[in-house]
DNA sequence: GCCGATTTGTCCGTATGTATC
DNA sequence: CGATACATACGGACAAATCGG
């Protein structure tokens, strides 16, 4: 699948920074060494070394080559990053998540969503609430919207297994910009019935929007994370000043 | 300092859309009409629209358009319950910042302080503790540790002003890459004790790791926020499989 | 459904500037 | 100073997606 030559090379010099055929703190092969290597131009091996840049996997230094900045990472249970979805990090790391549906239903955006979501006043959206269990502990409370002319056909039974899979299966939908923001909020009454909290009284809330690849924003979500299962990665380069 | 030109066109453009001269949700012009309207090449443009597509700016649609997915803050849903981040407060609420030095030593890396920063085990750091206070109350503990062969002659002093600044203006060091984790902490016994934490029994962390131009890691750091005084924002782009 | 115009996506080659050693 | 390496910029070519007629 990944036809674009830029993106084969961004793997393979991935790939080989993770085996440590380049190590931490050591320089990459010239870019004109590259370039004969995998038999492309310049650009193309720019273009994939940016993608590592933007990973925070590598970082060039002018006149001087680019720096492997990576180093394994062994932390938390799962790392929670990107445009991941649930599914899709518990079931890399081989934990067995079950879906339990608290409230579906249609609702017209008011003011109020409105503002608090960036729907449009007046539009017909799906309102989810989910609970999903990691090995039977509910851990997480994720509330969605999902605007209905854009995800049209969606059903509990969809909700309870996973709604991204739809979306990009089913609708051939492609998810490509997520903005999200990360708060620590005081577990509400519904928090404390519905997770398992252990002794924490607060938790971690990711807000955010999801872009498809029209540009329409199809998607509000509110997930609300017991804090031993949440870890968010980033990272990010400062440009010249 | 000369200035690049897609850099120049990148916040030509995102000034326009910040002032609504391309609104949320409708397309910019064509590249070919950038590129008469700043006369340059192709890649320049889009390399500019690159750069706003990182910012959660705009978002290309293959065949169609760049489409603007900007939203101004106060219309973005993310500013309920007026959270802010310490940052943005203070300077907009011109509040006074105090910063305590808690901690100011010079230590050896260990065995465990190296699996938990990446500094090499055997290397001089510097480890600073501080509190930040807000208005005289004490939100944010910062646990600082610099690698002294990179960062000489840091003193108390300094660290009770800006060590940034004295990074950048005095050493003349840029900070090109910084890679962060957020997670949430039960909150220690110190963490009570030297900050104000309301009813939480818990607190935002944000740990990272800083690295210069040299691509010399020289800085490894925790923040334990008070959770009432942090926001953390992030934009992602899927990428293609 | 087809075709052509428009628009973005990918790739190549070249030239020049700037920083490091 | 020269060699090496990354940074910027330009121009051209073709592919792929969209849209209107």
């Amino acid at each position: 699948m990944p036809k674009a030559k830029y993106d084969e090379i961004y793997m393979s010099l991935k790939r080989a920074i993770e085996t440590g055929t380049y190590a931490y703190g050591s320089l990459m092969p010239s870019e004109n060494t590259l370039i004969v290597q995998y038999d492309c131009s310049r650009n193309t091996i720019r273009r994939a070394l940016a993608g590592l840049g933007g990973d925070g996997y590598v970082q060039p230094i002018h006149g001087k080559g680019v720096r492997v900045i990576y180093q394994p990472v062994d932390r938390a249970p799962f790392a929670f990053g990107g445009i991941e979805s649930f599914q899709e990090s518990a079931s890399r790391n081989n934990f067995q998540v079950v879906t339990e549906i608290i409230q579906f239903s249609v609702v017209t955006v008011d003011e109020q969503l409105a503002k608090e979501s960036g729907f449009p006043v007046g539009e017909e959206v799906y309102s989810i609430h989910r609970v999903r269990r990691l090995n039977g502990k509910p851990l997480i409370l994720d509330k969605n919207i999902f605007l209905k002319s854009a995800v049209p056909g969606l059903t509990p039974d969809i909700a309870e297994r996973s709604i991204y899979a739809y979306i990009e299966k089913e609708l051939g939908m492609q998810i490509v910009t997520s903005k999200r923001t990360i708060t620590v909020e005081y577990a509400s009454e519904q928090d404390q019935q519905l997770l398992e909290l252990g002794g924490y009284n607060c938790l971690a809330v990711v807000s955010g929007q999801t872009f498809n690849s029209d540009g329409i924003m199809f998607e509000y979500t509110q997930s609300r994370h017991q804090p031993d299962y949440f870890s968010f990665h980033s990272t990010a380069t400062r440009k010249k000043m």
